[in-house]
DNA sequence: CTGCAAAAATGAACTGCTTCAACTTTTTTC
DNA sequence: GAAAAAAGTTGAAGCAGTTCATTTTTGCAG
């Protein structure tokens, strides 16, 4: 693990990403060309290729670390989730989107969507797919929860319940991503309506 | 309307859709080139692109007329829908279903799919979301006649229970493109999953 | 330390979509 | 019906992502 060769790879990935990560930021994904993103890592065009696929790749490892933080940080609403139901689904679902635009534009989560869908064999399209599927189960462990403790109907798998609310938030979710006009406060809103309805839905 | 270049012009763009989905159909959107549909549509390639803002566009050009096919066979559901709120919601949602496949190819759903994410100010990427909310629509409509004959529980809009179906069948229908190896009957099984635990939250 | 094999880096060439300045056709004007 | 204007067509050049034969570097055995 501590051989020359090892370390130079570990290396050059991490500049490649660094690079990437900060030239998508400043110029926007399409605008940032892949022979800039080269030559800021220091690396061949060549060497960029043999660490990741194509440049939507490139961008879909930055996604998933941010997908990562958001899971990090949703694990701990889980853990201890607030009074009712309807403000432990709006504090955890408004943890993933408030934490959407930090290190990533809108252009950004299009493309990265975008290529999940048209080459969804990618590897880090798999990843990324993985990803949303821990988000979806992070849904559903939190309905598990607030159906032990009384708050959701019995009846029907929280499973069956979780898919569906995430799949419901999510369309929002990708509904904000395309419109470039619709402020960040307009999610949320959207979000409580839907999370209304939806809990008298399930509420017991 | 009957000017040469009105007369012209509509036979170019009729003959420019024919090629594309000829040629989409036989090799595959990706294997199809623009110089080739251009050939075969007897126009240049400039040509093309006076009529269609890019290949993308070309393909939701095609996709489209296939949206507007299920939507008026949907309407036929809409219009006498079957006896009990899981049966009338299994058949509109399998008319949709069943017809996805009869002249578009998984692939060509994925390519037109990524491109009304990534670039959805483009004109057919709008005609995309148009249709697609004229589908959710018209689940929603279903939903409130079975609201009125009093299969559904009151006291929920049928606008959000029919965006939050649609939204969870679209997700459904995103899996079984995106999954090559996956067949129609097992979104249909899906498909009948999901209704279950939907019908039997909303059922009175 | 030297030579050899394996692994990795390199960048010029390639590919296929897209553009645009020059050209042709149609329509309008007088 | 000729001339001018408008609309539309054309295909070669441009562009940016991607590939791959060549070169360089690293690891290892003798």
């Amino acid at each position: 693990m501590t051989g020359l060769r090892e370390r130079q790879k570990a290396d050059r990935n991490r500049r490649i990403l660094e690079a990437a990560s900060t030239l998508f930021g400043q110029m926007g994904y399409e605008a940032a060309r892949i022979d800039t993103i080269a030559e800021v890592a220091e690396v061949s065009v060549g060497t960029l290729y043999n660490y990741f696929e194509n440049k939507a790749d490139l961008l879909l490892a930055i996604v998933s670390m941010e997908v990562e933080e958001v899971l990090a940080q949703g694990e701990v609403v889980v853990a201890r989730p607030p009074e009712t139901a309807i403000q432990a689904m709006s504090v955890l679902i408004r943890t993933y989107y408030d934490h959407s635009l930090v290190y990533l534009t809108k252009a950004m989560w299009r493309s990265a969507m975008a290529m999940t869908i048209q080459q969804p064999e990618a590897p880090f399209s798999r990843r990324y797919r993985e990803l949303d599927a821990a988000l979806a189960a992070q849904v559903c462990r939190l309905i598990a929860t607030l159906q032990t403790r009384g708050d959701v109907r019995q009846g029907i798998g929280a499973t069956a319940l979780g898919e569906m609310a995430f799949n419901d938030l999510n369309a929002l979710f990708t509904e904000f991503i395309l419109d470039e006009d619709q402020p960040l406060a307009q999610l949320r809103a959207r979000l409580d309506a839907h999370l209304s309805a939806f809990t008298t839905l399930i509420a017991t």
